[in-house]
DNA sequence: ACATACCTGACTAAAATGGTCAAGTTTAGA
DNA sequence: TCTAAACTTGACCATTTTAGTCAGGTATGT
């Protein structure tokens, strides 16, 4: 399992841009500075919430993204799903006749940590971006 | 975050040590062989194990390891805390003045991450030893 | 036309992962 | 007492992942 600084890159950059879409589109270089992401990144993260329709894009001068959706729509699992933060704890081959480590049994742990996972997807399938966006709602930046 | 072979081998080998060391202490080479993890892998992680107190060695012949507590005593969370598969979530720096990202306030999603920090840790503090070999009773290997 | 901003793909340094290898020390049992 | 089994320690390493950078584009509002 992994959830590293991509995953949270594209939800700070979503909380921004839910602040900040709801008269002009917003353009990378503006999340980029408020958020400290490096512009390059951003595109590349961008590109694939555009991919997973989370995001619309709108070319040109004065141009940017905003959110395809309500914040209350957007779950943090279709983020995370988007950037390829998927949670996933065991590489236990599938389909394979064997079960994990060539054997013909499941290892021991093959139940644990796919009562983590679930455990794991239903906290991101229950927090939205409003959460987000109403636990923050003080804060400047 | 993250939860790697680590973290499970050292899962998997315990349950196998919990099953077997009632009568003798078990060696790493047997538990090599039957959980299918290399041998020199599994001295790091029983190195790790033992300097966290959850198994206890007896050197030369006969010798091995055995656990240091009762399989409903040791959580999987002390586990994994000992072969260092912390669940750590963000890498914002402590006790530098700034927040995340160098800014001065934290980043939106640090509650979050501390949120899901705590979620998987409680996960984890339920589950024991015991509740493993419970569910995997019925296996042969 | 030109600046702004999206778009795409190749590339890469550094870290983490999942081990291997070598050289011990300790102790039970023959 | 000798020796093999088993623990102990630390260095080393190939591969993969991460977190970007870089170098080009293309589209479009003014």
């Amino acid at each position: 399992m992994k959830l590293t600084s991509k995953g949270r890159y594209a939800v700070m950059a979503l909380v921004d841009l839910a602040r900040f879409d709801t008269i002009n589109p917003v353009s990378l270089r503006d999340i980029s500075l408020r958020q400290g992401i490096s512009l390059d990144y951003l595109e590349q993260i961008f590109s694939k919430l555009k991919k997973n329709q989370i995001v619309k894009s709108t070319r040109g001068t004065q141009g940017g993204y905003i959110l395809s959706k309500k914040p209350n729509e957007i779950k943090l699992n279709n983020i995370l799903n988007a950037v390829d933060e998927k949670v996933k704890t065991v590489q236990c081959k599938k389909e394979s006749k064997k079960g994990c480590n060539g054997r013909a049994t499941k290892c021991v742990t093959h139940n644990l940590w796919d009562e983590l996972e679930t455990h794991i997807n239903t906290f991101f399938e229950k927090k939205s971006l409003q959460d987000l966006l109403k636990d923050n709602s003080e804060r400047v930046n």
